[in-house]
DNA sequence: TAGCATTCCTACCCGTGAGTAAAGAAACAG
DNA sequence: CTGTTTCTTTACTCACGGGTAGGAATGCTA
């Protein structure tokens, strides 16, 4: 609940220095959107780093330098935090289908766009609380809310999907089974990713649009034995 | 670790009735094998469930109608417990691996093969606990078994779309990638199935694995129509 | 500099849940 | 029927962590 006003704590890359409003300064500082935006990214950073329940706000407060107490000054709940962080992650998500639903391109361009800036979400700083927040582990009003916005956006795949084959940029195919499988595919990533950050997420997602796109199954029928391969050249115009 | 004697945990169908081997016949009975494995069972239905911090020691013992200590007589730890359950979910998987290994067919075919078997796992009483156990929350020895495990399953399946790029079965592309989407994809079906079991492990992942297999780019390239399409109604002409 | 509001900390409460000790109830062997 | 083993329970311990009370420090205003 409890729309803030707008602190620009989505969009936003992962600061690699903390940079703690607290400690940073001599004097103390009274800005208290900006801390509390500090403490909703430390409680990401370390809900991301042990996991929700191995994540104590002590661990919290100390990443910031600073005692339990305080971030429940800014905080309600340990569940309040996690919420946040969901949505500061689907957030992004949403933003990108506000942006592409005005292109005047076909529905799988929109769609891969789409799917770029989801991969990029799922990356961020915010993506393992996007992607793990487990209901149970909220009180039932934020479990629903989460609910819907994971919904909004499952339908926002879906409806681009239909707008593709309708307008023959996409194979036909079933809608939701297609949703789940490129929603998995990318939400996935925020297991690995923590491992393994050679790719940053907008290039991870265009390698799966590369592949959800093109298919397993060679293209051009021949089954050759070796030497054929071809990467793909294709899409001249409107990609990009 | 404590690699037990054959019980047949794995492969097993979700037993819709629990059938606790307690209270159902007047007589104790004296099957330790049997029990373990019932008490494994209902620890992955109730991780399922409420999550793996969501469900106490209580919690599953009350679902056998046992106390507590019994459970503990079957089992050292609530780690324990999860680990087994992993275990025995990315046994089905293994087993697809072996099992198909034999087969005279195109790589793509196998992986195939392989990945309805993926499905049918994640989708059965132990998907959940294997794909969401959490190394965190394990101990060291365990989360090391636990990666490796999971190594072995994301190799072979590089390894298969390297022999079906090969055999000229698979469309070039980037290997390490193509089995995140697919692996990640298939992963998902945990998070949802238990929401909507509308269709069985294996008939999600056959609709996938026609997605994965034709790509959405349409096929026969005759279809790009209207190709600059208007997004969504649009009102005026083509805004350029 | 008094006075007020904001920010932060020390010191606590207390429910929960993992894990155990020890004794009781059933089966089995002889 | 007696002793022994196997299984299950009652009745605990104890650490951890979410959350709070109340007061101290700091900054703002006049």
């Amino acid at each position: 609940m409890s729309n803030r006003r707008t602190s620009p704590l989505a969009a936003g890359k992962a600061a690699p220095a903390p940079a703690s409003p607290w400690r940073t300064s001599g004097a103390r500082l009274r800005d208290r959107e900006l801390k509390r935006d500090a403490v909703i990214r430390a409680a990401a950073r370390e809900f991301n780093r042990n996991g929700y329940h191995n994540t104590s706000l002590d661990d919290i407060a100390a990443a910031l330098q600073v005692t339990k107490p305080t971030v429940y000054y800014y905080v309600t709940s340990k569940e309040q935090l996690l919420f946040e962080c969901f949505v500061a992650g689907v957030e992004q998500i949403r933003a990108a289908f506000r942006e592409v639903r005005q292109l005047p391109l076909p529905a799988r361009e929109r769609l891969n766009a789409v799917l770029r800036h989801y991969g990029e979400a799922v990356a961020s700083e915010f993506g393992w609380c996007m992607v793990r927040a487990e209901d149970q582990d909220l009180p039932p009003a934020m479990s629903r809310h989460i609910k819907s916005l994971k919904s909004e956006v499952d339908q926002g795949i879906r409806r681009l999907l239909r707008e593709g084959i309708q307008d023959g940029s996409i194979e036909a195919c079933d809608p939701k089974m297609t949703a789940f499988a490129l929603a998995g595919a990318l939400n996935w990533i925020a297991h690995w990713y923590r491992e393994d950050q050679s790719l940053t997420g907008a290039q991870i997602a265009t390698a799966f649009v590369t592949v959800f796109e093109g298919g397993l199954r060679p293209r051009r029928g021949a089954l050759r034995m070796n030497a054929g391969a071809r990467p793909r050249r294709a899409r001249g115009a409107l990609a990009r």
